[in-house]
DNA sequence: AGACTAATGTTAACTACTTGACAATCTGAT
DNA sequence: ATCAGATTGTCAAGTAGTTAACATTAGTCT
């Protein structure tokens, strides 16, 4: 019973955080919570290739693909090849990308502080700990588990 | 940065918690973990309506209404019409269904607990409730946010 | 009773993912 | 040098959700 009103709670939460993120973010930058997840985590590495983002982004490589298009089309993201590497596309944001990718960052966070912040009695940062700690525990018993 | 650490520590948490529930039930029964989320969902109404267990779920009366006749085919639910009410259906686990959701839901309990419980320094009944609060927080916020 | 209004369940068209197969390319062992 | 094996990016087919539109039914107001 323990378990699952836990799992629960993390599920509704992590929906209401999501689900906000995205209508602030439709509303403001004509963008979804996807495809500014798409942004950011780009805009966090040195040009990537399909397959690390899609790692990164914890989808498939075939969705990776057929995203691209899209952006391109925006002028969001370049898609180059670096010579003397035919295996790997290299992603990059364009100016563009890289301007809406820092100012949909910069809102959302600036929102979000005021929706965390109000009056709030919770210590976020040790309640990130914990997470991680739960996280990571998870993590360590399913293998130890498995290896057994 | 710190907004951003978080939810992203949250998503995460979620997917490790969902995509390992996933595993074990399509291992052990054949199911997917959003199949035994309609189960149990279903299990703990009294003859609920599809509009409702949509409401519960969090999707789409649609969603659910393509979904039921997977359900219906395999005899896990009972699709009727109550007399005198011509607009709702009422929907009810079969004896094969229901018994299905139980074992499945006490499976699960049992490997999360084993999962959880290795040596664990977080409280999870306290972790529970500061997510509560966040939640409520965040909702109450947002309402007050908007109202003005 | 009749007429708005709201709610329900279904359908069609769309979106965003998945897996599996594939050709192309790179790597490393011998 | 070559060749087996792994990795990459893409395509096709399938799945599970969405929104919008619709007919049908129920409730309410006069």
């Amino acid at each position: 019973m323990n378990r699952s009103r836990i799992t629960f709670t993390l599920n509704e939460l992590v929906y209401v955080l999501n689900s906000t993120a995205d209508r602030l973010l439709r509303a403001n930058f004509e963008l979804t919570y996807s495809q500014f997840l798409f942004l950011v985590t780009l805009m966090s590495q040195d040009k990537p290739t399909p397959s690390y983002l899609a790692e990164c982004l914890g989808v498939s490589r075939a969705a990776v693909s057929q995203r691209l298009s899209w952006f391109q089309e925006r002028n969001l993201v370049q898609v180059s090849r670096v010579s003397g590497n035919e295996k790997n596309l290299s992603l990059e944001l364009t100016q563009k990308g890289e301007l809406l990718a820092t100012q949909s960052a910069d809102f959302l966070e600036k929102e979000f502080r005021i929706l965390f912040d109000g009056g709030s009695s919770v210590d976020l940062e040790k309640l990130d700990r914990t997470l991680t700690q739960v996280k990571t525990q998870l993590i360590q018993n399913m293998e130890s588990r498995n290896a057994a």
